[in-house]
DNA sequence: TATAAGATAGACAGATCAGTCTATATTGTC
DNA sequence: GACAATATAGACTGATCTGTCTATCTTATA
């Protein structure tokens, strides 16, 4: 199952994929910016989509090995962490190679909600609130289930102004904002 | 400029990339859909790109003359505006061909921030933080840029989770967080 | 009814798409 | 050194892509 090549065309699609769709990038470019064989691609994933799924799984992994963890040595409190997050997403933002989530553009393209991309991309989300949830209830919110919620919008919204508007203080007014939810909520 | 047919072919193309995306909607099935000829289309628009723009530009104007109508019919006071922005998302999310918000879509697609069609989508979003700003500042807001801010991102985060995530209720979720803002702002 | 503009079908170009196949070469293992 | 697994280049299929061209037909207007 993992082989060396198998986790570079991973890696190399991921980017590929990341910057300029899924459409858009063709199994010939991957190939090529992977300098491997054709065989060789088809030899470890059945079909395009099994290669876009290997790179969703790679980058959602990604996510809880580098996002979380950021996260979790920022702060060791629970409402630390709350506002962390969006300390993390500014960090995300200003890297040169932002293109927003994989996941919302997955979604985008491949909008059949019973599409394993798609089905994927809202793994990936409900994963996100489930943290966000945790967080809230860990620390101590009235209600976690909508103080968890208010979050997950401020964070996903903050993702689509700094991608799409090109907003580059979105995770800052975000964090702004869940101060006054975070706040509210009796924290 | 303006003719049935033109008309028409930016309807079918609205429907067609909204459902399937851009990349993934060809000029065949555009035409075929339009019951249209394919010089009929090269005679009203230069390029797909072009045809692009035009369905971007009709869904922009479109939602100045139905969102925004919806908004101003619910309530006659800034602040009842801000909570019915809420109820007109919800009422987006629960129609049948919801499958997100074409902007952000096209984003995705088209992530080289100079490209016409994503400077398109850019103005799109900035427009509705200008409307949200507006609205802040009318209803006396102590910081309505701030406020304006965090009611954007409520907005923006509750399209992708009601579209990615399928969460029916992100609208209605996003309504109580902005209460929370909205009183925070001073209203 | 004459004229001009717009629309038609369909062939065509040249590129690219995903995916299959083969025959050869390289690699790691015993 | 023998064997088995993996990788290689590249031909190939059949479909699809955007965009161009032509020759005919319809339609509206004057």
């Amino acid at each position: 199952m993992a082989s060396a090549k198998r986790d570079h065309l991973i890696d190399t699609a991921l980017r590929l994929f990341g910057r300029d769709g899924y459409h858009a990038v063709g199994i010939d470019r991957v190939i090529a910016e992977a300098g491997v064989a054709r065989m060789t691609l088809y030899n470890h994933f059945k079909s395009k989509d099994e290669l876009i799924l290997a790179v969703l799984h790679r980058r959602d992994e990604r996510f809880r090995n580098s996002f979380m963890r950021q996260v979790e040595r920022a702060a060791p409190d629970p409402k630390g962490r709350i506002l962390a997050t969006f300390d993390a997403l500014d960090t995300w933002f200003a890297s040169d190679d932002f293109t927003g989530c994989m996941f919302i553009n997955a979604a985008a393209e491949y909008s059949d909600k019973n599409d394993p991309i798609h089905r994927t991309a809202r793994e990936h989300k409900d994963l996100v609130v489930d943290y966000l949830r945790d967080l809230a209830s860990k620390a101590g919110a009235t209600d976690p289930d909508d103080l968890a919620a208010g979050l997950a919008l401020l964070t996903e919204g903050a993702i689509v102004l700094a991608h799409v508007a090109g907003h580059k203080d979105a995770a800052r007014k975000a964090k702004k904002a869940a101060e006054v939810l975070i706040r509210d909520a009796g924290l």
